[in-house]
DNA sequence: GTTAATACCTGTTCGC
DNA sequence: TGCGAACAGGTATTAA
């Protein structure tokens, strides 16, 4: 379930690999992902340098040296494969393959296909339809307290709901928005506008800090972010409340954790320590 | 304009 | 053991 530090960690595997090198041949195994693959794709991109891997929300953005970006969703399902040299044999879900000049075989897998790939002009990246009215970037400064008290204001939904709304802001996932509103101490069905003050500050700061904990993992339990099977970007996480159904809350409180549906999805939280 | 529900997709888990 | 239902979830689309 890739949020906003599997992203990350991802982005910063493949620029290990990516940046600097030649994509020598590029190789699509279908003709869509979750929407068809633009007119041309394999023709633009083979033979393109990568310049710069980055993440923006969670879309991965791989800038060329022709001007445009490769644009990559992983959706819910989708990963990223590095292998040195082609494998002999692919895996069910393979769907895009790239190899850089260096020998480097990067697949995209995505059983589920909810992932998505586009190209796209670097300067018009921000206006591309996937991107434009995407929020503040959590972990930069544009981020704070005060922006989203002002991002909630008047929201009549639940504050759930709102932070995973990638309007209000970026990258924050169902697993993250429970674990954020876990580490403020805000209940879930709290409604959003009354998010405010010291309220909002909190749970501002939760979020930039559930987020960079995760991308530290990430960092640390994985040698240059690949695993020994070639797959970036994933590793062992340590939730608080998420999936915890019937647990005792990890705080002093005494409290259990519980499993509600908001929205079609399941929130956790403890009702107890979580007001 | 805002919010809620639904569709998309398929591997995995659970209950009968 | 086998089968079908439920579930996972990010985002666009449709409905309310």
């Amino acid at each position: 379930m890739p949020e906003l530090p599997e992203v990350e960690t991802v982005a910063r595997g493949l620029a290990k690999r990516l940046e600097g090198h030649r994509l020598a041949k590029v190789e699509t195994r279908r003709g869509d992902l979750r929407w068809p693959f633009p007119k041309g794709f394999v023709k633009r991109l083979t033979g393109r340098r990568v310049l710069k891997v980055r993440r923006r929300a969670k879309y991965i953005v791989a800038e060329l040296d022709d001007g445009n970006a490769l644009l990559a969703h992983l959706g819910m399902s989708g990963r990223m494969l590095l292998s040195k040299g082609r494998p002999e044999i692919l895996e069910p879900h393979d769907h895009v393959i790239l190899e850089t000049d260096e020998g480097w075989v990067l697949r995209f897998n995505d059983a589920r296909r909810f992932g998505m790939m586009d190209l796209v002009a670097i300067a018009k990246l921000e206006q591309h339809k996937l991107i434009r009215g995407i929020g503040p970037e959590p972990l930069g400064n544009e981020f704070s307290g005060p922006i989203l008290a002002a991002a909630l204001k008047g929201k009549k939904t639940s504050i759930k709901a709102a932070i995973l709304d990638q309007k209000v802001v970026a990258g924050v996932g169902n697993i993250y928005a429970s674990e954020a509103l876990y580490r403020a101490g805000i209940s879930p069905k709290r409604l959003a506008y009354t998010v405010q003050g010291d309220r909002a500050e909190k749970l501002a700061h939760a979020i930039k800090a559930v987020l960079n904990e995760a991308i530290a993992a990430g960092g640390s339990s994985l040698r240059d972010y690949v695993q020994a099977d070639g797959e970036l970007g994933y590793f062992q996480h340590h939730w608080r409340v998420y999936d915890k159904e019937g647990q005792p809350c990890p705080g002093k409180c005494g409290g259990t954790i519980r499993r509600i549906t908001q929205g079609g999805r399941s929130t956790f939280y403890c009702p107890k320590c979580q007001r």
